[in-house]
RNA sequence: GCGAUUGUAGCUCAGUUGGUUAGAGCGCCGGUUUGUGGUACCGGAGGUCGGGGGUUCGAGACCCCUCAAUCGCCCCA
């Protein structure tokens, strides 16, 4: 009889576990506390759209578009894609979902996104962000305020002292293909000393050549066109009220005239939360103003802006670990398995972190409940005398005792098994307990 | 898509220039010891040495291909 193979999990997805999946978690819960201070409110979006509402959106010339998307027709021909971005959707939404009665509409949500792209640390096929748009607001407070909502999840993760906030702007449309035909013409001119990778980005997405890190290119990135040259007039003073918002706000900045978007629905304002400490993957939030984007889409002129942060990468950085463990049951008298099962019930409804270990050899059960960490062990023994039908339960002394612990231990067996024991202090301090009559109670 | 490094038990790893029946620690299961306690000892389960092909009398070690992981490039959050 052959073998039966495990399968394999698919490159590039993870399955997160312990310690990783708390960190995970408390992004998540972070982040949903933080949006709700903001007043964002939550959706919840289709992992998968037409596959137009994402060619359209980003630009079909794009790495993400043309050669990062799982597509592939359904059933009936057809061509649907597993989303790359939160944005798009949420656009298409925003038309199709009769959202745009709720402008300005602040919106939040979180959840898995699919690119095609070679695993590395920090990036992954099947990965997971938490994003926030507000769609419908033209002005630059509502760069302020997403920036300083941010600013905040960052903080209360406890992670913004290796991280900064880089800041730029691409300017208006005109604005920035004026700057882009400048980047053209400059770059050409120096084509022949360029890394590779620029002269191929030349043709395809030259503001992409100014945070190359091929040494051959830094000599031109820095004396490029700067974007402050082309801006009109408009723009400057969209991007000034902006800086001066987040000043007001509390929220600090750098700028970054290098700083560009890959997706080329962005304009105005784009930024990017960056840390030293996660290798090639520096980006730990990024976003920007995308006004051209709804129109992609077949809607009217409608201003918009918006970050997203991969979860992983900030749980990365983040400090968490699993609830530890306020009482340990060990059942060492194997006849009382029920009676332990029902304290252990008890215990937890009054709201203990609490565990039973009732299974494999009972002389071992103790030993393994030391090993989970917890805070008290209560002992479920044998009687000391004949009455089979007793039990003896023992709260060895622990050096992480905890009044909270042991006093509601004591209260939930004086409430449901020993009515008649006194409440004392030194209950608290009990090594030994005979219970008579418990194993076949209910 | 490109480059480098790595792949031996559930986990962390050892395995000498190719040479009998592939090991340890931890974990798991059981036994003994201890008996108000995180002890010690003994035993057991668990491996087609990532997969395929080749060189050789002989391959976990060498060669080729492939898959995967890690770290960069690219891209992006």
């Amino acid at each position: 009889m052959a073998k039966i193979e495990t399968p394999k999990p698919i490159r590039g997805t993870q399955d997160i576990f312990g310690p990783e999946a708390e960190a995970f978690a408390h992004v998540v819960e972070t982040f949903e506390r933080v949006r709700k201070l903001y007043r964002f409110r939550r959706v919840e979006m289709p992992v998968f759209e037409r596959t137009e509402v994402f060619s359209r959106s980003l630009g079909e010339t794009t790495d993400v578009v043309s050669k990062e998307m799982y597509s592939f027709e359904d059933r009936g021909g057809e061509s649907l894609t597993l989303r790359p971005e939160f944005t798009a959707g949420i656009a298409r939404a925003y038309l199709t979902a009769g959202w745009q009665q709720y402008a300005p509409l602040k919106v939040a949500t979180h959840g898995p996104l699919f690119r095609y792209e070679r695993p590395q640390k920090g990036r992954y096929r099947q990965f997971h962000q938490i994003d926030a748009e507000i769609i419908g607001a033209a002005e630059p407070q509502a760069d302020v305020e997403l920036l300083a909502m941010a600013d905040q999840l960052l903080k209360e993760l406890g992670i913004a002292d290796g991280v900064t906030l880089q800041l730029n702007t691409l300017g208006d449309a005109p604005s920035r293909e004026a700057w882009r035909q400048a980047l053209i013409g400059y770059f050409r001119d120096h084509k022949a000393s360029l890394s590779e990778d620029s002269q191929d980005r030349l043709e395809r997405n030259p503001l992409r050549i100014l945070d190359s890190k091929d040494p051959r290119d830094k000599p031109f990135t820095a004396e490029a066109p700067k974007i402050d040259a082309f801006l009109s007039g408009e723009a400057q003073d969209f991007f000034g009220q902006v800086c001066e918002g987040l000043k007001a706000a509390g929220v600090a900045w750098q700028r970054n005239e290098a700083l560009v978007r890959g997706l080329d629905y962005y304009r105005h304002t784009a930024f990017e939360f960056v840390t030293d400490r996660l290798g090639a993957q520096g980006t730990v939030l990024g976003g920007g103003r995308y006004d051209g984007l709804i129109e992609n889409l077949g809607g009217l002129h409608t201003p918009a802006v918006g970050w997203a942060a991969g979860i992983e990468r900030l749980a990365m950085l983040v400090d968490a670990s699993e609830p530890t463990l306020e009482l340990a049951v060990v059942l060492e008298y194997p006849a009382a398995d029920l009676f332990a099962q029902r304290l252990t019930s008890l215990l937890r409804r009054e709201g203990l972190v609490c565990e039973m270990f009732a299974t494999g050899s009972p002389r071992k059960r103790f030993d393994r409940a030391v090993k989970a960490k917890p805070k008290h062990i209560l002992v479920v023994a044998a009687p000391d005398g004949d009455d089979a039908n007793s039990v003896f339960l023992r709260v060895p002394s622990m050096e992480r005792r905890d009044e909270r612990v042991s006093s509601t231990i004591d209260a939930a067996i004086r409430k449901e098994f020993a009515p008649d024991w006194p409440e004392t202090e030194q209950n608290h301090n009990w090594v030994g307990l005979t219970l008579g009559g418990v194993v076949q109670a209910q």
